[in-house]
DNA sequence: GCCAACGTTGGC
DNA sequence: GCCAACGTTGGC
């Protein structure tokens, strides 16, 4: 079992528009970068834990638990023309473009960006690094267990 | 809107 | 294969 953290501006697609899917699963549409689509398509496993994170935002942060719950598979939304995720280089017979569904598992309380920065114990998260810009980063188990107590005391 | 950081493209 | 130019990400 591995964790992740996978970032999603909540214009385009937020915690709450994952709540709201059908089953509480959506495909992961969109990623264009190889090395998050590598991940997805090689790394991912069915179970394994994923932190939800909102980006490009007014307070970004961890928005909520959620969990990879499909094999890897194209993304439909590089073969529509209409797509602004449109790829003209990609087939139907060869897919650039892989993803994984991800299943919410709990909304839970906006861990800020900030807040995440003052915690010592996950400071060597991927995704806090300067000039991180990676949609899809590894969390080790210690800042899974780390982030997900911290927000499981919270909700008591 | 700014801009640092970094990924991709394409000429050579 | 190098690397300059360009495009994108994402916090601020």
């Amino acid at each position: 079992m591995s964790y992740w953290l996978m970032k999603s501006e909540p214009d385009e697609f937020s915690i709450d528009d994952l709540a709201r899917a059908p089953g509480k699963s959506t495909p992961w549409f969109g990623v264009r970068n190889y090395q998050a689509r590598n991940y997805m398509r090689d790394a991912m496993r069915v179970g394994d834990g994923v932190l939800f994170y909102h980006s490009s935002c007014a307070v970004p942060g961890i928005a909520g638990i959620a969990k990879v719950a499909s094999a890897a598979h194209p993304d439909e939304t590089q073969f529509d023309r209409k797509s602004p995720y449109f790829d003209p280089k990609s087939s139907r017979d060869s897919p650039r473009w892989e993803l994984v569904d991800v299943k919410l598992v709990k909304k839970t309380r906006l861990l800020s960006l900030e807040e995440l920065r003052g915690h010592p114990d996950i400071s060597d998260m991927v995704v806090l690094r300067r000039g991180n810009r990676l949609s899809i980063t590894p969390v080790t188990p210690g800042e899974w267990k780390f982030v997900t107590e911290l927000l499981a005391r919270d909700a008591r």
